[in-house]
RNA sequence: GGGGUCGUAGUCGAACUUGGUUAAGACGCCAGCCUCGGGCGCUGGAAAUUCUGGGUUCAAAUCCCAGCGAUCCCA
């Protein structure tokens, strides 16, 4: 009955519908009368807002600026790279009219914008004193989705931040390909407390275009990957058609090597999705728009008054922290105690009467939720507690997610155990000869794929796990979102 | 790309099989009360073009077709 406003189904039973559930319940999104679109209301709005303003101040630092560029895409641009046409033609929005007028030449809203950026960066680079030149843009992209869609996870419209930036040798670009993956890295591990697996793209797998792809991944409960971002380098791919040329030290004139990279609103899906529990959302207390919430107690007037003072200054001794005081006097303690559960706030602090009477307030750590285990702290150990709380439940969630991970990811040391292994979900770690035609027949047969190369190779395998030849990558397969 | 399921107040959901007065109920919402420490309880109230369009019929939430949207499984 009551229980209806919560979370109805758990975890691990019914995964799809605890999912939707909790984007729902916990007011992250709700559905837009088009195909694969959402409202991101303003709680998963403001986390999205926490990630950008984390990873604007990472890249700033390296020197990128912010910028921002046309989403009209004429179709002749898209077309110049012939692998990247290819690869965004099936999933793009067409625009071919202006009001009643038919258009001479289509234009695609951006999916992605490098071939409109390029257009620009020919016009201002001249120089090697011109590179690199670093941009990034904070946008939305649209990219037609046919398969069903899952809010934040795949969907026909969502927010991200497309780095493009241009150097003047391969190695300058490769550089920032792999200096760019690091951020991105550090930014799930540190912040998001995501553990992920880094490593390149195999050639079937990579962006359509690219030199080269890396990309972090992680595991969802279900077993299922999900490749959270990726850091490409272009090489000269895309400055060769959109003649993007400077003239170097040595007075000849070259192509500049590109590099594209994007993580988008698809991280807050895996928050959700490896966080959340029974209860509802998990948000690890460095991205967490609320990181406290102050939950008052009271049965009468004299009560209320001393309750509201003690809640007052402890709200003040905690101004260092994202604090919330849910003074809200249409619901009783219990409602509230729920509802914060469900919207993932890391800590509660509970006050009333007995809390006034000796002087301390109650703890509740919000990844203890499911035990409803309850501390007292003593009132001139509050602040110094709730640092030391919140960056234990950091620490701790991370430390899940990388359990998790570890379980999750199995070796396969022949066709028969891979494929038993992609029934029962997650990481398969395998030898490859590095052969197309191998990671084909597997995806064909299995519908697994090639998730992550690591950078350096691991050992521990020495045969290709489909044909038996030797191996020359030892590589991460998985069914993938 | 192939196949399936679904669409009724804000939400869930009954009535649909077998067409027939005023479309049930719960939660939520609004007003008023309440000793509100885990979704407390009580009283009263508002809220529906039954997704859209077409067809069949004296009569459509109900049957048929199309569209839109959601969702699941398999390439």
């Amino acid at each position: 009955m009551a229980e209806e406003q919560g979370i109805t189904v758990k975890k691990m039973e019914n995964f799809t519908d605890w999912y939707t559930q909790v984007v729902q319940k916990a007011e992250l999104a709700d559905y837009g009368p088009v195909q694969g679109t959402i409202a991101m209301r303003p709680y998963s709005y403001a986390i999205w807002e926490m990630i950008q303003k984390i990873f604007d101040e990472k890249i700033k630092k390296t020197g990128h600026k912010n910028a921002y560029f046309p989403t009209l895409i004429p179709e002749g641009f898209l077309k110049k790279e012939a692998e990247h046409f290819k690869g965004f033609d099936p999933e793009v929005f067409w625009v071919t009219h202006s009001g009643d007028n038919k258009l001479g030449e289509r234009l695609v809203v951006r999916p992605t914008s490098e071939t409109m950026i390029y257009h620009f960066y020919s016009k201002w680079i001249r120089s090697w004193r011109d590179l690199p030149l670093l941009l990034n843009q904070w946008c939305s992209v649209l990219r037609a989705e046919i398969k069903s869609t899952k809010p934040f996870i795949r969907a026909s419209e969502f927010l991200w931040q497309e780095g493009h930036t241009a150097h003047a040798t391969k190695e300058d670009a490769d550089k920032e390909m792999f200096a760019i993956l690091d951020e991105y890295v550090d930014l799930a591990e540190s912040y998001l407390a995501l553990e992920v697996l880094k490593g390149k793209k195999s050639e079937m797998e990579r962006f359509p275009g690219a030199l080269t792809t890396t990309t972090f991944e992680s595991m969802m409960p279900d077993g299922r990957a999900l490749q959270m971002g990726t850091s490409h380098n272009l090489g000269q791919n895309f400055s060769k058609p959109f003649k993007i040329k400077f003239l170097d030290k040595d007075k000849k004139e070259k192509f500049v090597w590109t590099t594209s990279w994007g993580i988008s609103t698809r991280l807050l899906g895996a928050l959700i999705m490896v966080h959340g529990d029974d209860r509802g959302l998990v948000i690890p207390p460095k991205i967490a728009p609320i990181q406290i919430v102050i939950v008052p107690v009271y049965y009468n007037e004299k009560e209320r008054k001393d309750v509201l003072k003690k809640a007052e200054k402890v709200k003040e001794i905690l101004k260092e922290f994202r604090v919330h005081f849910d003074g809200r006097t249409e619901y009783s303690p219990g409602w509230k105690f729920n509802e914060w559960e469900l919207k993932g706030v890391p800590l509660r602090i509970e006050i009333g009467p007995k809390d006034v009477e000796k002087k301390h307030v109650v703890f509740a750590r919000r990844d203890e939720a499911e035990k409803k285990k309850k501390t007292m702290v003593e009132d001139k150990e509050i602040e110094k507690e709730a640092g030391k709380t919140l960056d234990m439940i950091q620490q701790s969630l991370h430390e899940k997610s990388k359990n998790e991970m570890e379980k999750m990811t199995h070796d396969a040391k022949n066709y028969s155990e891979f494929k038993k292994a992609v029934e029962n979900g997650g990481f398969i770690r395998a030898g490859w000869c590095g052969d197309v035609h191998c990671e084909e027949q597997i995806k064909i047969e299995t519908s697994a794929t090639i998730r992550v190369i690591p950078l350096k190779r691991e050992s521990g395998f020495s045969k290709c796990v489909y044909c038996e030849k030797s191996a020359k990558e030892v590589v991460y397969f998985g069914k993938s979102y």
